[in-house]
DNA sequence: CCAGTTCCTTGCAATATAGAAATAAGACAT
DNA sequence: ATGTCTTATTTCTATATTGCAAGGAACTGG
């Protein structure tokens, strides 16, 4: 509670709430500008005059042809002002993406991680900044995590990696000069979704990710919903089918049950009785291979009932799927409505359902995104 | 989402602000207080003191003993200085109650509605305030529905008033000289319990009440979640039992189905095959009658799941139940507590449930609190 | 080249705010 | 009783921020 209340109440300077509104809106127009941010145009000028010295912003000039007066200059940041690090670390790897200012994808790399000692990551993470360092230097670095979070700079609980209570983001800046930002993945996931993704423009929406499990992360009120909880995957084993297959802990028919790659893999390998990759499971469904084709609609049904579940209790109108683990979507996306019409109110607005297909690069980008926005705060007024 | 940010964007002037804390948050020191605005005590004086003089605010002589130095008075709302009137329109009557600036309650009286004509219903609400007017003047009146409103005024969608875009407040406005404002009853019930009820003091919280249906609302981030969503009763028909009995839309064990007064009496009934009373079947319960403990029981378990699913979904660690049928968890919390329990992951805070006990009156309270909430906006500035 | 239009900036007055100093209100010791 | 100590609250004043209104600036079309 407290945490959470001052955190609402981090003093933003007008200058910086300046510059997330041109980040996040894109080439805005002063004028829209100021009505936004309840200022006159006046105190827009005055504002946005270091921005611009700084590089920071810049005045686009764009003709709307046939539009009388004098032509106006829709401000918008130069995203390549300032460079990011967004590194993923699952139980096994390091993936790592630099990014502009507006989180879009620059150089990637990858490592294994030769153990889950905290001093072996964080050799992996500077040798991963080393590796796709240019001559611009990272203004900050984004580290997601699967686990709870505190601070930004301590990883309480990571079942992956076996840690608790391990001081990240300390441990990283021991060993570069650069600020360092630690946040749960779906959290991270959600940011991004929110500033650059898909959920841009929305004040409220739901992401939910598919993989190797899967995650939920919220947006309220232009809010990441990032309570202690956020970080324990509580969309993980919500019960789906009755009459599913168990999950590793159990539960029946749970969502890690019905949707994660591992779980799909399993039910067709024991159903066929031979091993299978994930993309041989496509590939059969779309072959008409009925075992593949149950899973994959028992997927989509479930997925559905999900996304409905969610919009009823988050009440939400837009959710954004994510993962790598959404191809099953090819075969059963009609599955998936099917369900979903079936738990929402007929009188409620269709969901608004999206997918973002980047896979799993955008949990680096997830990471890269927390790091600008944490960075957005201070960027501003430090110029 | 145009409006929903219209609606953020509202302003506020420090004086509303101020007054808005002391009158959530209680007695509180011009300490703390100064705090919680991010203001210094200088301003924290220039700004109460129109508020002490106009009579709004009090300064309490409190006396902790053993303090050294001068006793500090803790600021405070006199909370009869304004009076409100709340409404709750139901199918066949209007329940009214006349509450302070506490939304405490004062005097209440019920009517009938004689029709579903606007006409009619204006004429009762009417003659509800008159019958509960005092010397002083209702400051605002708010009225709540079961269905959709826009904008604090319109009824958009009433089902159980057969209602589509009725302009229920310019009718009222138009016969009583006094701001009325309309909500969505468990939206108002959720604001409610949020400034003044139960939820005091959590920025993140669900409302789920039981009675007549079941309803759902959610406070997010200090701000109750208003969709044009959230008065379609998202949560009325959530499946939570594939073995449960019918709802009158079809479902199989949805949550009307389990948890209703009406579902859970005609369970029953069909069980002993003689009519019941609600009361009958929960003194059945109490004396060990197998059908009634039955249909309890799995009343308890269900509301449990439910109550797990929204945790799981809306990220909220408490949980606040209320209505009229909540009778059968003397029966059957430990059902309640087990089936949240197995639904919950073991490594999460445990929730928080608490029982609003005051039954049907708390929705009359709720549209009260409503019209407290949008009257103190203007309330601290126009004195 | 000039009027018309819209956009952006500058000067100035009004307002709001914080910090420092002053005052107030008690407790406690003498 | 009186003075001192401590903390709470207010007053005073310098500073900063803001919006308004007036004044360029940039472009179109006659």
């Amino acid at each position: 509670m407290s945490s959470l209340e001052a955190a609402e109440r981090r003093y933003r300077s007008p200058s910086s709430e300046l510059a997330r509104e041109v980040l996040i809106h894109g080439p805005i127009l002063r004028n829209v500008l100021a009505q936004r941010l309840g200022l006159s145009l006046a105190t827009l000028t005055r504002l946005a005059r270091p921005l611009l010295d700084g590089g920071l912003l810049v005045e686009m000039t764009e003709q709307l042809d046939g539009a009388l007066g004098r032509p106006a200059k829709p401000l918008d940041v130069r995203a390549d002002a300032r460079q990011f690090l967004g590194v993923k670390l699952t139980g096994d790897t390091a993936v790592a993406v630099t990014t502009d200012l507006r989180a879009s994808e620059g150089r990637r790399a990858e490592r294994p991680l030769p153990s889950h000692d905290l001093a072996d990551v964080v050799t992996v993470i500077v040798e991963l900044a080393r590796e796709l360092a240019n001559e611009q230097e990272f203004s900050a670095i984004g580290i997601s995590v699967g686990g709870q979070v505190s601070d930004n700079r301590v990883v309480d609980r990571a079942p992956f990696l076996g840690w608790r209570g391990v001081p990240l983001a300390d441990a990283v800046e021991a060993q570069l000069d650069v600020p360092v930002i630690v946040e749960n993945d779906v959290v991270a996931l959600a940011a991004a979704e929110h500033w650059f993704g898909l959920g841009r423009g929305f004040s409220n929406f739901a992401v939910i990710t598919v993989g190797a499990g899967v995650g939920y992360g919220l947006v309220m009120h232009d809010q990441v919903v990032s309570t202690s909880e956020a970080g324990l995957g509580l969309g993980g084993h919500f019960p789906l089918d009755p009459n599913g297959p168990l999950c590793f802990l159990g539960h029946r028919g749970c969502s890690t049950a019905m949707l994660t790659i591992p779980s799909i893999r399993a039910q067709v390998e024991v159903a066929l009785a031979r091993p299978v990759t994930y993309t041989e499971v496509l590939e059969l469904a779309e072959s008409g291979n009925p075992v593949a084709l149950a899973v994959l609609s028992a997927a989509g049904t479930a997925l559905g009932r999900l996304i409905a579940a969610v919009a009823n209790l988050a009440m939400v109108e837009h959710v954004v799927l994510a993962g790598e683990g959404l191809g099953f979507l090819a075969v059963s996306r009609s599955a998936m409505d099917a369900a979903i019409l079936a738990d929402r109110d007929p009188d409620a607005r269709p969901l608004d359902v999206v997918t973002d297909a980047s896979g799993f690069i955008s949990w680096a980008q997830g990471a890269a995104a927390v790091a600008i926005q944490r960075t957005m705060d201070t960027l501003a007024t430090s110029l």
